[in-house]
DNA sequence: CGTGTTATTGACCAACATCAAACTTAGTGG
DNA sequence: CCACTAAGTTTGATGTTGGTCAATAACACG
């Protein structure tokens, strides 16, 4: 009979991800405690990988914040997703040849990298580790989505307290909350990137929210106390983060 | 040894799709052809699945403009993707239970739902057209994070190019364009349904557009015969459609 | 302490939204 | 064939959100 394998936190931190987007059986997380990972310190600002690179591993999260993002025409940079402890930001690289997009470190972090080949060879000895990635990969998709309309269609306001929202579920389900506050170091500069919004209306924003008391913050710690409030001042529906109910709020 | 099999003109609408991103060799044409399809008619603005919904099977275009959309607070609509003949609006149904966001016929088209329980056997017997659907659902996702940037950082005038751009190139991938011109039956308000702009501001925009001569619109019927120039005004890159290199400009 | 980054403020401005009306076009039924 | 209608486009006037610029204040860190 088998005993309970070593897991190293590293592997753990991917089998804490899957588990909040679906169950994780024995076998699965065996397979995945198999995976070779090489592991990279990074500066706050240093760039994991480069759109039009052609990575030959994928790039998991360990501790920090990383953020994908693109630049267009003039300078203006727009941040596509933020991660955190867990995440893939580009597990996509395994399946396309070119990175669209830039993959960067906001703070300090640590990162592991899965040769794809090793990643390929597991989905192909489990197929059930195939559909989890798939899962993983279309909430992703799902969570573009809501951005796009995010940016698209909501006042500033509105798009600040939403990516607040998101951001509070998502490392809550992670277990990097703490009850409900969370410990994130964004500049408003980068919630302008990421909502499309200047530096300057982020801070004016940011205070309305204070001021109506749907969020607290102190340094890089912000408090949620009334979730109810700021879940509707951000138009804030968490279906889309198609989360396990045992992850959910 | 084998003979061709037959292949309907709504499979072969699939497999043109997926060869404008790889390879589609003979095995996979036949597992797709075996792919059994429930074909439907659909009326302009009817939904062919709504938010909330929990489909159990995944719907291919086989004709005409079908787009998905998300309703914010205040009523205000954002498209997400147009789409044309062979595409998979919605093929994460088959790894995410519930829908998040709405599936609609722009103008009167035709769909064919295929079960999920065919697409899950399909990729069974044959892991290379999981590949192959994977490839698609994370172009596609590469195509969310560019609208992203799109609304969220580019001008008004840029956003109308760029999308242009986009469905330029996308059509004539699938065999769509006539030339330098495609017939795509779009209302300004669903241009700025898709851009996060005004009805009223996207006329404007598309008056400017012709007035620099980037596209000429009659009917629906849009020609570009500078596509150096709306390229550049649009801002627009083709990399993130990962489209094969037999399909690129 | 000095130095660099981030947050905050105020003044001003531009892009785009909103509102309302006129115009065009494509059916549609008598 | 011709009103009649509905949908879409275009225009003008006006309003607002959020951007830009520039300066100051608050912090963090060596």
């Amino acid at each position: 009979m088998d005993h309970q394998p070593f897991i190293s936190p590293e592997h753990a931190r991917l089998i804490r991800r899957l588990e909040t987007i679906a169950e994780v059986g024995e076998p699965i997380r065996r397979q995945i405690a198999a995976l070779p990972l090489r592991i990279k310190t990074v500066a706050e600002n240093e760039d994991i990988v480069r759109e039009g690179d052609h990575p030959r591993e994928s790039c998991l999260v360990l501790d920090g914040v990383i953020c994908r993002y693109k630049l267009v025409a003039g300078g203006k940079r727009q941040i596509l997703s933020l991660n955190f402890a867990g995440d893939l930001p580009d597990f996509q690289s395994l399946h396309l040849d070119a990175m669209d997009h830039h993959v960067s470190a906001l703070v300090p972090s640590r990162v592991a990298f899965i040769p794809h080949e090793a990643l390929l060879a597991a989905i192909h000895a489990m197929p059930e580790l195939g559909d989890l990635f798939d899962r993983h990969s279309l909430i992703e998709a799902s969570q573009f989505r809501e951005w796009i309309a995010n940016v698209g269609r909501r006042s500033a306001l509105q798009r600040v307290a939403h990516i607040f929202c998101e951001v509070y579920l998502r490392m809550r389900a992670l277990g990097l909350s703490s009850g409900d506050a969370i410990s994130l170091p964004l500049t408003q500069t980068e919630i302008g990137d990421a909502t499309g919004l200047s530096t300057v209306h982020v801070n004016r924003v940011m205070q309305e929210l204070r001021r109506r008391g749907l969020i607290a913050s102190n340094g890089n710690l912000h408090t949620f106390s009334n979730w109810e409030g700021l879940r509707e001042a951000g138009d804030f529906d968490p279906l889309y983060l198609h989360l396990r109910p045992e992850a959910r709020p």
